[in-house]
DNA sequence: TATGAATGAGGCTTCATTCAT
DNA sequence: TATGAATGAAGCCTCATTCAT
């Protein structure tokens, strides 16, 4: 459940000074996760506390104890989902074809999303104090950025967009993805397409309004959730 | 708050039967759809009820009275503003230029969106037993379906797009928009535009997957939200 | 209690002084106690005071107007049915056949109670001020009493048993009436049957206990329903 | 509360998997039945649940975590009792004198009846979900046929009567002696004993109409309340 | 006077959070 | 330290009763 590099180094999780886990804490732990990870999955973030206990088998206070706020247990679950998404933005970033990489790389996460309703919810919602979402949430716009530039350099990518506009239509269409997925899988790549093409060079129509700035990106998000972004 | 058109034709409010009001079980019924109004712009159709009343200034119970269900109160509160979303489609049906009537359409619906949050769940969320919001929706999807088919005519639209494919788009764009337009107001725009450049004839790109039908739709929006869809 | 000249001076329902009632009202009120009537006899005197002006089709003040408390409601409906059995009452008393005329008669009131939840409920509820069923209770008591005194003359009935005895065991066995009866028709007989074999005189065996006297009797109906009786 | 003999095997009464709870949550559990235990008595299964929470001195999350479903807790209070009546049941078929102990049996039923108005409601309205209470009103069933039975061939009982007949008496007589017993302590000797009479061998008199059916039964007591029978 | 609406208390249930063992 | 229960606030709904036209 937990990578196996987790098992090198357990703080990571746990934060920095936590003794190592007894072993049935530990069990106890990764069956609240995996829960969670389900939970999340089928019903988004806003599942009850006391329903992921129950699916774990264990009372709700061993929930509380090990993660006293939901966003801990969002960031210990989402961790290793996210973690590849930035793995999988590095290799993109290696790409010569900097459109092709892009559009792979939002399949990807687009993948995610159609599955994982906890992931739409993570790109609106945001979750209070989880820093390590909050870094993949960095690298991953550092991505698209990195990524649009060079697209935008080859005469791809129309050049009056920033990272913001297409990330903003990514969480948009995110929180529908699992519905179109549930109903015929795979279909979320049409919706996806359509987005993309948007951001083409040839579709080109001079944009109204300037974009929004990073700073008012997270003030959308945070209007939209109550929260900072998370991816 | 209703519009002198109202007052000529009250009945289309209280369906057929009912006896006009008395004065102040009107007044009462309009602070309430009033207070309703206002609470689901701010925070969407699920804010609790005994919080409308408490802003209207009247019991609970006077509220149950006179809207039994939530989506009697969600159809008062919305019939205006969407028949007049109802009235300007007809207006658009009636352009000559197709797209541009389409664009300008779909203007008015997400200015909607942007200012009230009601609209977007609407969008999504659908309502148990709200017969005038189902119409609104059925019109909506015609007139959408008119002018694409026009446009696609004339040669603007790329013609592998369904009417589901754009207001697919539209209602996941719609639930994010408020946050945006309480960030910087108008702002919205660009999204928007973004979204159609996407749906241009220049821009065509084969599309992966066949567009949902009618019915998948329909099973999209009930995984959504858990009712039928209603704009 | 409701002579035959009460059609013409209906005042006597509406209390002594009340002028005779408008046509309209008059109209309301008959409305009113049909819809109790019915209401009453499939549901009990329990029904929802709202339910009754709803099938009468009148507002619920009207019913408060004209029946400021529950009661008032009631004893309009039962008065006349009580008032037939108070006349099968006196016909009962002029029999011959003392223990035949008691049966017939308790046969009557069990009929009525199979096919009445109302008149169930009036005999082990009773009802706050209503004149007009306390005199029926008198007088059915009287009846029972009289017919008793002369069967056990005549040998018919035990002699260890009196009027509360038998009124007792008949309340009790008059709630469970009306689901016998809408399970299978007619069967309330042989409950009833099995109930005055125990009072047969052969039957003697020496009773426990002396009965309850009229004052504890009542002290058992203000126990069961917290009112009077009524029958 | 519970007899010392619970106390050796409490697992009876947690049904068998529930791990035994700890001492202030059994507490609590315990404070819970025994408000319970007083208010079912004193008024009927129909209590407010809240008026037990307040009564137990807990909250009323409380009693809903331990006893979700209101017939959960009936079963709880309940369950002794009766269990003790199916201990006496079992007795009453060793005996010699089928129609003592049949007399006996159901003295001991009705002084239950008397001093606890649930017992009564629990004849007629039926509980949802209670296996317990469904198993001992089949035992109750089983020995009353089985008495009836025997002393209908020893010549006490008349022949034409089966157990419906006198557990529909029974119950019908259930619900009013709590008043009785209120009203003079013991009395509801009584009544019992006029019932039985009525079943007596040398009271007979042809009856009128077929007995009731177990499955006629069990639709009366549907009619009646509801739900399933129960005693 | 006749009418219909407003009221407000009370019931049941659910959940996030805190407390006791 | 690990665990599970208690807590109390809040939501929704229903009804008998009172108030305003």
């Amino acid at each position: 459940m937990a990578p196996s590099q987790n098992e090198k180094a357990p703080s990571q999780n746990e934060q920095k000074k936590s003794p190592p886990l007894r072993s049935d804490a530990r069990r106890n732990r990764d069956l609240l996760v995996a829960a969670a990870r389900e939970l999340f999955a089928e019903q988004g973030l806003n599942v009850p506390l006391d329903e992921i206990a129950k699916r774990a088998g264990v009372g709700n206070a061993t929930l509380y104890r090990r993660f006293p706020a939901r966003g801990d247990l969002v960031e210990a679950v989402f961790h290793e989902d996210l973690t590849s998404v930035m793995a999988s933005g590095e290799e993109a970033r290696l790409a010569r074809d900097a459109w092709g990489a892009l559009t792979a790389y939002l399949e990807g996460v687009c993948a995610l999303l159609a599955r994982d309703r906890g992931v739409g919810d993570l790109m609106t919602t945001g979750i209070e104090g989880a820093p390590t979402l909050d870094a993949i949430h960095a690298h991953n716009h550092a991505t698209v950025s990195e990524l649009m530039r060079r697209a935008a350099e080859a005469g791809e990518l129309r050049t009056d967009v920033v990272a913001e506009d297409l990330l903003f239509a990514l969480s948009a269409l995110g929180t529908s993805l699992p519905a179109v997925e549930a109903t015929r899988p795979g279909s979320w790549r049409r919706p996806l397409a359509l987005l993309l093409d948007g951001f083409r060079a040839e579709a080109q129509r001079p944009l109204p309004e300037r974009p929004l700035t990073p700073a008012e990106t997270d003030r959308v998000y945070r209007e939209m959730g109550g929260e900072p972004p998370a991816v």
